[in-house]
DNA sequence: ATATTTTGTAAGTTTAATAAACAAATTAAA
DNA sequence: TTTAATTTGTTTATTAAACTTACAAAATAT
């Protein structure tokens, strides 16, 4: 049972301080104590802990235009470093950010052989290495999420993984028992959502991340949390059925969403007349520019199910920004115009819908932002994209 | 910003405190230290302000095998009353229960105008009238809610209501102005759910409440909190996409589930062929018996399409409890089977669904509980149902 | 040189928890 | 019948972390 004592008001509030320090950049104690409603006093305690843990630093003097200079407070971001991996089809993505989730190093490893305890030993032993090449900073390694593309429970074991057949396997003990560190486990989607969140939409608590690729995905961050569902199953929308007696899925049901309106069902449509093509993409990118009809016809198909989806989706969920995470939609001229003009229900509310800007780094990325919002225990982050960072 | 005090810290475990009370029902301070682990210190210091505070009563003494005899701790039940009221078509419903959530009178008032100003005149002297009963307790009315069969913001505004056709009113305001306390404002089906919750699933925190009349609801309790979505108007499923290209539906779209599944769009589709009735579900009743050929069929399809918004709903939110409100599923047999059996897909994951004990009621009984919920200041409650009474 | 403003720290107070000891009330055992 | 054991509830002292108030430091404006 979860009881308030001292010591859980001080976790609130330093909480609330990395926050504001992460999110400002660099930030006084004077106005943290402004925008936190905290007095001077406690925000300097607070602050004395986390300079004396290396967590934060003093930087330069500001210049004010009256009064004593204030000084500057920033995270230091080489304290310690997040690693953040995205076990995908064919290969695995390796991203190492500092503290401020800015990337170090990204890493992609193919992936030979699918046998589970193969795949674990490639996990195992590129996790060591980057252990030890951390060993020199203050904390070294803090935090290890590792991105599945499939069901994850609530307690982190993995119910099933469609790309390699897994059912009901323990990766994270199996894991954990092979560097004997911590490793977490988390959906795809959900790390995407996390990561626009924390890297482009500062501004807003509810925001849902719709991946398409081999299947549906949908990440949620609802209300500043991640939205699991009783088992940690939620939005499992793929599986959601949009065409009463369509098309058989492997799920047992008939007229999954994921039949009409992921890309793996799209190209199948596309290249189900011409011979299949090595670069998928490009061909299609060609034929458009060329003004194909059926590629044409199958386009907008996949517009009109995938808008489909979306309503649904909007009217259950209520979101505020909906991100849309496609490589195919991105090829697709006007496509954020015409999802709008199909979504013209007087019940459907939303504020934005986006193509990602970050594609399908997003899911690494978003790995390596929870390993630090895990480590510093700041559940709502607000770090730097790349364009910041070029300011 | 939220911030945490001392005062937070008391916040907290008093809540707690008064969950477990009403969770026991009778309880001693030996006990509610054991169940929370709080020191019984802290526990007689919170109970002495909850006795001062008149919410709390000290009851028998209990026996026990050894030791000293303990005091027993219960709500004081008749501290104050709450009123819910459920403003549905033709008629408005008022409950008043004492603060253990037991109903003290329930009346049922015919709505003869449908004009804005007449409904507003006709809840305030209604709940003028409660009030003044209330006044001799010691908290008298502590407070009103009232159910809304429509869009409800997150501001507690009214976006909709099909019914009426009122966009954008101010209820809230309007009733506040003319009754001089605060009222506030809930869709029906998260009352329904929230009532399912406190009084009769007190096990789970996430449940989902389908509410099956003119349209369809959706009532959620997840992580036992309202899921409302970032407006409020999350859980709007009746305007769920099902049949691409089907039926046209007032929301601007066309094949909504609610055009296929909510027991309006069923009783239309039977009693097309025949001659209207008054008595519709008694005249349906009759024809189940009877093993009449079309209302067979038409039933059937009632279940079918039922049972893909229910997959559908369960793919996306991953509940625990899924509680079906509606009359006309009660009267078909077997129905929670033939659902059960619909739902075959790998991906759905639910441990129970149920048919509602409740019915109708069950709007009324939420608005009283969380009425109750926000003046006790205890977001998850578990009350007494009528069954746990006759003991 | 002095007043004003802003920043950050220090000393003392308040709140609500915990820990430890104790009083009260009961049954079991000597 | 007295004593030991057990459980309940209260009292007193301690602790943690906030808050208030006062003050020193560092800057600009007069």
């Amino acid at each position: 049972m979860v009881t308030g004592d001292a010591s859980y008001i001080k976790k609130i509030n330093r909480a609330l301080i990395i926050r504001e320090i992460m999110k400002e950049g660099k930030i006084s104690r004077a106005d943290l104590s402004k925008i936190t409603a905290l007095t001077r006093a406690t925000i300097s305690a607070q602050v004395a802990d986390l300079l004396e843990e290396e967590l934060v630093v003093e930087t330069e003097l500001e210049h004010n235009p009256v009064g004593r200079k204030p000084i500057m407070l920033s995270l230091n971001a080489q304290a310690g470093y997040a690693l953040g991996i995205d076990l995908d089809a064919g290969h695995a993505t390796f991203m190492l950010s500092d503290l401020t989730g800015h990337p170090v190093t990204t890493e992609i490893i193919p992936i030979q052989s699918e046998a589970y305890e193969d795949i674990v030993q490639l996990l195992a032993s590129a996790i060591r290495r980057y252990q030890s090449r951390c060993a020199g900073s203050r904390y070294g390694m803090v935090g290890i999420v590792l991105a599945i593309h499939g069901l994850v429970s609530n307690e982190e074991t993995i119910k099933f993984v469609p790309r390699f057949q897994w059912q009901d396997v323990d990766l994270k003990q199996d894991l954990e028992r092979a560097v004997g560190t911590a490793v977490h486990l988390e959906n795809n989607a959900n790390l995407s959502a996390f990561a626009e969140r924390a890297y482009a939409h500062h501004t807003t608590d509810n925001l849902l991340c719709v991946t398409l690729y081999s299947g549906i995905g949908l990440g949620m961050i609802m209300d500043g949390k991640f939205f699991r569902g009783h088992e940690g199953f939620a939005g499992e929308i793929g599986h959601m059925i949009v065409v009463p007696g369509g098309e058989p899925c492997a799920c047992g049901n008939r007229g999954c969403w994921e039949k009409y309106a992921s890309e793996t069902s799209v190209l199948r449509n596309i290249l189900a007349a011409e011979p299949g093509d090595a670069s998928d993409m490009e061909w299609i990118n060609r034929r458009i520019a060329e003004g194909d009809e059926q590629v044409h016809d199958a386009l907008n198909q996949f517009v009109y199910y995938l808008s489909i989806g979306l309503n649904n989706v909007i009217n259950m969920y209520n979101p505020d920004v909906v991100v849309i995470d496609s490589e195919l939609l991105r090829m697709i001229p006007d496509a954020l115009q015409r999802i709008h003009h199909q979504l013209h229900s007087q019940i459907s509310h939303y504020r934005e819908i986006t193509l990602s800007g970050m594609g399908r780094k997003s899911c690494v990325m978003g790995a390596c932002a929870l390993a630090i919002s895990r480590f510093l225990n700041v559940p709502v982050l607000s770090l730097p994209s790349g364009d910041d960072l070029a300011d």
